[in-house]
DNA sequence: CTTTAAACGATAAAAGTTATTGTTTAAACT
DNA sequence: AGTTTAAACAATAACTTTTATCGTTTAAAG
């Protein structure tokens, strides 16, 4: 009855091998495409089926177990679901990084400014990390 | 010799009408999917084809005529290049406005957390447009 | 243990994007 | 104005990405 076992069971997914294997590939390498996740996928299950890698995927998206950052330049990338957050991208060679930002006076300028309410922020900051400095 | 003549010219892109109702479509309209400027397209040319809009937002994006807005929950619109900004995004409705918000703060202040040379900053604010209030 | 609905792998189908080819045309140059 | 030429065009084939189908396996409940 590990960790990742209760997060899936939490969501409302079914455990699967193969699951649990999603679940610590994305805790451990924090942010992964859907490419990059199923050739690690591949190492443990060599003959898991793509299909299975976008079937799960969107069922994690639905149940909110991962959620799907929009790179601007990049293919998107997934994660496990934590608090909301912003992201670094290295344009040099891929990094993605997490950062923590207060938006909140931000996001309460932007309502003030437009009509809209205001539910969610995403933002992708874009340059360069400091190993491609 | 109009507007966006000048404009197409501006950024080395031979003028041909089809340019030049994808520049007016999208300055008209702000924000476009691949989908939605096809479908206009087609009333102005019955015949035009659809990579001809497919190479066309390529080069244009190349020559940085257009940009992509990568939306959290959609797809991507298109808009014609003009000085940095934020996006709402309407969940309901999926309408796509500017806002011109001041991130120099945040910027710096993602700066200094991280160790990131931060070139551009993309944010999209998601939530209820006023009409769907 | 059974039972059963969900998940799986394999693979076909559909949708989305890019490449190719012959024709047309914008722009440069007489 | 007429000629030349490289780029853009429409049509469509090829390729890539994503989704649907189907028979089999398996997680979870009883
Ligand atoms: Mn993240
Ligand atoms: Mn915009
Ligand atoms: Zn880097
Ligand atoms: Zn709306």
């Amino acid at each position: 009855m590990n960790n990742y076992t209760d997060m899936l069971r939490d969501h409302n997914l079914k455990v699967t091998p193969q699951r649990l294997a999603i679940a610590q590939a994305l805790d451990v390498r924090g942010h992964m495409s859907l490419d990059e996740l199923y050739h690690v996928m591949l190492e443990k299950f060599s003959s898991i089926s793509l299909a299975t890698i976008y079937k799960n995927i969107h069922i994690m998206l639905e149940n909110t177990f991962i959620q799907e950052v929009k790179l601007p330049q990049a293919k998107s990338v997934y994660e496990l679901t934590k608090a909301s957050h912003a992201h670094l991208s290295c344009e040099k060679c891929g990094a993605v990084e997490d950062i923590m930002l207060d938006m909140d006076v931000l996001v309460k300028q932007a309502m003030q400014k437009s009509s809209y309410k205001i539910q969610e922020a995403s933002l992708v900051l874009g340059g360069i990390c400091k190993n491609c400095q």
